[in-house]
RNA sequence: GCUUCUGUGGCUCAAUGGCAGAGCAUCUCACUCGUAAUGAGAAGGUUGUCAGUUCGAUUCUGACCAGAAGCUCCA
């Protein structure tokens, strides 16, 4: 084994290490309770599961049995062995379990059937496995949690117990791997911003509808002001549309048919004798009367609308998660309306301001970039459009993409239902993604609203349209800035940038004074001259992670200077207070990490 | 929506089929202090909600509401 290629840097062999575990997993399993059904057990990015169809629940103790007899099968060092049957012994040696059996029947014809023996456990399985169960570190195996799982990941489908492990070849590596799940779980912003007061939720309001308080409607206020003056620069007109709409309306724009379980409606959707209204879950069809208010020419192409919109959508109970999923969200919406010879331009305007905006907050180096396609085989209905018009909108989002140089991953059946999207994605604290950004390319809905131009040779054209965000919903935003940071965000975006202590009540005027200056330029500051202790007041700021500390005794007013104090400790000493606020305004001005 | 788990003052957590308790935070008073918890006192509760079992329920049961992880879905 000290081939390189052994290794567990190697992300195949690791690969194969976790496999082989999710195999000892379901042995041990099978030992314990032999009336539990085996569905799939795969290795995945962090570790390795095992689905599996049973009558009682996998309880923390349970866990600790099955964990406990793992161990054991890895000290028998039992030797795997590969093996291929025909379909029909194949079918009758798994013929006590009837989701092996199933997934046996849907191999293509022709197909060899392999299994792996290891003592008394054989399990249909394509492979690859380590030679024995030796080679895992028993002591170094961790069973993390049990949840459900529907069969082949279908809600119609029966839902399996699924139990989550990890593995490592040593213990230290397993140890590490578990306090490094710990200090990430510190910065759960769904903890830290109710702790650090950015959001709330109460009961009587409902689920997915978060009370931004004070410190997070700040974060948000200033994210909105720069997003939307820099897409002004980029040429960005501002629109401000309804937040609802006749039932007519979602008809036309197909919201209807495709997303009416995603909307909230106001009235009945099935009496027509009366108006009904939803609410709006997207802001395509608003912003598009914009565009249709007159008659537009190839001179008025590119037109680029952007707006601060806010969206409602009526996710399921189970969705809602913090920040981060919610029923209500505010988005930096934006759609292109353009001919089709500008699209490539444009799209590059805007990935190259999405990034720049992501950047800037500092989330572009964790993000991945994700290609949503269509699923042809799409049985639903999900989509519009043909499959010739599918095809083409793909083709040219794959050229620009590749043009512009985009390194992404394909999602499959991943695109709205009018077009392909380019999706940034970024992973919150547990290692879950979603989206923050999206681009999307739309070839078919122009025409359903009777969008046209005039051309140069008169002749009247369907624009192509890109819908797009720079930042994406600001809420979600805020969730992942607040993880990124730990809560300690930058200088320029932190709700209270500056807290002015003083230490005796002599220096109370003065530290207003100071305050009220800082104000003046602009700056966010708090002032502490409460009678607690100095000690007590500079714990209080650094727990509020507050940047700046400024520090007034009687000193500093004998010599007109401010003590200044970081966050993180550091202690700047005494300055004057145009020194002090000249490097704040730098450090703001920089938009300096 | 589904699986599993959780719900006691603003927060962290005790306790109990028979008067609900502590620390932090809050307020008052004292202290006026130079870098991670100054001292004393006060106030704060229909134990998520509604039913049921019981002489008696915060505790047991059920439904609902809300929160967590995962699944499914999505910005």
């Amino acid at each position: 084994m000290s081939d390189n290629k052994f290794t567990f840097e190697n992300p195949e062999f690791r690969r194969t290490y976790w496999h082989s575990c999710s195999h000892v997993l379901a042995q041990a399993v099978k030992r314990l309770y032999p009336e539990v059904k085996l569905a799939i057990g795969p290795a995945i990015d962090e570790g390795f599961y095992y689905d599996l169809d049973s009558p009682f629940s996998f309880t923390p103790d349970v866990l600790e049995k099955v964990e406990a007899e793992m161990k054991k099968i890895c000290k028998e060092k039992l030797k795997i062995e590969r093996f291929e049957l025909p379909r029909a012994e194949a079918l009758e040696l798994m013929k006590d379990e009837p989701y092996k059996v199933e997934l046996i029947n849907d191999l293509p014809e022709g197909e060899a059937i392999s299994f792996y023996k290891q003592g008394e456990f054989t399990d249909l399985c394509a492979g690859p496995h380590l030679d024995s169960t030796g080679r895992i570190k028993g002591n170094a195996v961790k069973l993390t949690s049990a949840t459900g799982a529907y069969w082949r990941g279908d809600e119609h489908n029966k839902m399996l117990q699924r139990i989550y492990g990890i593995a490592f070849p040593k213990k230290d590596q397993l140890d590490a791997w578990l306090k490094e799940k710990e200090e990430a779980k510190k910065r759960d912003h769904n903890r830290l911003g109710r702790e650090l007061e950015y959001f709330n939720t109460v009961d009587v309001i409902g689920q997915g509808l978060p009370i931004l308080l004070p410190k997070g409607a700040r974060v948000i206020q200033l994210l909105q002001r720069w997003v939307e003056d820099l897409e002004q620069e980029h040429g960005y007109l501002l629109t401000k549309t309804p937040l609802m709409a006749k039932r007519e309306l979602y008809k036309l724009s197909g919201h209807w048919d495709h997303y009416l379980d995603g909307m909230f409606v106001l009235g009945d959707p099935e009496d027509y004798s009366k108006d009904c209204f939803a609410l709006r879950p997207m802001t395509c069809p608003f912003q598009y009367q914009v565009y249709l208010n007159r008659a537009r020419s190839y001179r008025d192409l590119p037109m680029r609308l952007g707006e601060t919109s806010t969206l409602f959508r009526n996710e399921d109970s189970g969705e809602m998660h913090g920040l981060i999923r919610v029923r209500q969200f505010t988005i930096s919406e934006g759609h292109l309306v353009l001919r089709p010879d500008q699209l490539e331009e444009e799209f590059k305007d805007c990935l190259d301001l999405a990034k720049y905006v992501l950047d800037t907050v500092g989330l572009l180096d964790k993000c991945t970039f994700r290609f949503s396609q269509w699923d042809p085989a799409n049985p639903n209905n999900k989509y519009e459009g043909t499959a010739e018009q599918w095809e083409e909108a793909q083709r040219v989002m794959a050229q620009i993409l590749d043009d512009l140089g985009v390194e992404y991953d394909i999602g499959i059946d991943e695109a709205a239902f009018y077009g392909p999207k380019l999706d940034i994605q970024y992973k919150n604290v547990y290692g879950k993604e979603d989206t923050l950004v999206t681009i999307q390319i739309d070839m078919l809905l122009a025409q359903r609203y009777g969008m046209v131009y005039t051309d140069k040779d008169g002749e009247k054209k369907t624009p192509y349209i890109i819908h797009r965000t720079s930042l994406g919903c600001y809420e979600r935003t805020l969730a992942y800035l607040i993880e990124t940071y730990a809560g300690a965000l930058p200088t320029w975006m932190a709700p209270e940038q500056v807290r002015v202590l003083s230490i005796t009540d002599r220096a109370a005027d003065y530290a207003y004074e100071v305050a009220n200056g800082l104000k003046k330029q602009g700056f966010r500051v708090e002032v502490d001259t409460s009678s607690n202790t100095l000690r007590y007041k500079i714990r209080a700021a650094q727990t509020e992670k507050v940047p700046y500390m400024i520090i007034l005794g009687d000193k500093d007013m004998e010599n007109h200077t401010v003590s200044v104090r970081c966050r993180s400790g550091e202690d700047l000493g005494a300055m004057s207070f145009e020194d002090f606020a000249a490097r704040l305004k730098t450090e703001v001005d920089t938009k300096a990490r």
